[in-house]
RNA sequence: UCGAUACCUUUUUUU
């Protein structure tokens, strides 16, 4: 059951659900352990549903497998749920908490998060990184560094995240200045590739490779990054030259070098990139997309079709661009049709779609949406 | 040291 258990952990945390409880279901005696493995599992891929369903299908509960279920609910900000599942837990504890605590902060409700922070019994350091990461979202840097100096230790994690956060405010001397002060040997390669990244995106590309390179083993990430900040500022030559001093290339190298071809004005060469010479299994969602994305913004929204019906799997920006694309080019019926027929809305649906209506004249169904929308929250 | 909450790289879609 031990190994099994590890077995279901590995498939569920690579999105294999089918192998996962496949596994679970050939145990003999499933322990609590193997049950909430698999719960989780399901919540991590998204069957919150079928998560529940295990949930309440368990012979005994302990206090993990609520945490875990009020995370997953907490994770897809539906909140309600999240509250209901709390008022029944016989227990609490920190993770809760925390769980909750990050759902505040990735909602973008600092009120909330430090509302919760303040009334929380205890604190951990996933507390406190969660309270630094719900200031920073909201934009509000300068909480965000008073929370990181009234933790009581500095976790890598927390210099990190505080190192991030600088470097977005354009604050490049207070992030490499976190780095330098961390205790010698404490750097993650989190740290480190979140250093290179700064460097990179200020466009100081000789620090960001020297840092790269004095980095204790090679990281792909940092890597990645690089090229990502050369593509970003439009260098196509100087992005590939990076790009093929790699000794290899993940999904994220592959979109950074599309990303490169897309900035600097050169969407055919993007296409060529993924349709030819990207090796069989490197794109991923995001490259389908971005290259979609480009289509669009062209007004060939043929080619972008052929992508989007050749994907095998999509999620909402595949949907949300392809209905964008549509109702850019004034084929709302089209877009509708697809509306119509997508899997789930989500806020930049219904945003895009307002504006398609608004923009061709149907103020009457814009606000109609709209108001959908408003009783669904 | 079999399970829940956290940090880094690629972010493409609406405003």
């Amino acid at each position: 059951t031990y190994l099994a258990n590890l077995l279901i952990d590995m498939y569920g945390k690579c999105g294999s659900l089918a192998d996962a409880s496949a596994v679970f279901g050939g145990i003999r005696r499933p322990n609590s352990f193997s049950w909430t493995i698999m719960m989780a599992a399901y919540a991590r891929n998204g069957e919150l549903s079928t998560a529940r369903q295990l949930f309440d299908a368990m012979p005994c509960r302990g206090l993990v497998a609520w945490a875990a279920m009020v995370a997953a609910y907490a994770h897809q900000g539906l909140m309600p749920d999240a509250q209901d599942m709390l008022q029944r837990m016989p227990h609490w504890n920190v993770a809760t908490w925390n769980a909750m605590l990050w759902a505040y902060g990735r909602a973008g409700n600092v009120d909330a998060a430090t509302g919760l922070f303040t009334s929380m019994p205890e604190h951990d350091m996933v507390s406190w990184l969660a309270l630094l990461t719900a200031f920073d979202r909201a934009g509000q840097v300068q909480e965000a560094r008073a929370a990181f100096d009234a933790m009581p230790e500095h976790s890598a994690a927390a210099c990190t995240s505080m190192l991030v956060a600088h470097a977005r405010h354009g604050q490049l001397d207070k992030a490499v200045l976190l780095f330098d002060r961390m205790p010698p040997g404490t750097a993650t390669m989190a740290s480190w590739n979140a250093l290179v990244a700064a460097f990179a995106a200020a466009g100081d590309l000789r620090a960001a490779e020297s840092a790269r390179a004095a980095m204790p083993q090679t990281s792909l990430d940092a890597w990645n990054s690089i090229v990502a900040a050369q593509a970003a500022a439009g260098q196509l030559q100087a992005a590939k030259a990076e790009f093929d001093r790699m000794p290899e290339h993940d999904a994220a190298a592959w979109n950074a070098l599309l990303l490169a071809y897309l900035r600097s004005g050169n969407p055919d060469g993007a296409c060529d990139l993924l349709e030819e010479r990207m090796p069989v299994g490197a794109a991923d969602l995001v490259s389908r997309n971005a290259v979609m994305a480009c289509h669009c913004r062209a007004g060939r929204l043929g080619r972008a079709r052929r992508v989007f019906d050749g994907m095998s799997e999509r999620d909402a920006v595949s949907w949300n661009t392809m209905v964008a694309g549509y109702a850019r080019t004034g084929d709302l019926a089209e877009a509708e049709r697809l509306f119509r027929n997508m899997p789930r809305w989500d806020v930049v649906t219904c945003n895009l779609m307002i504006c398609a209506y608004a923009d061709d004249g149907r103020p009457a169904e814009a606000v109609r949406l709209f108001d959908t929308m408003q009783e669904r929250d």
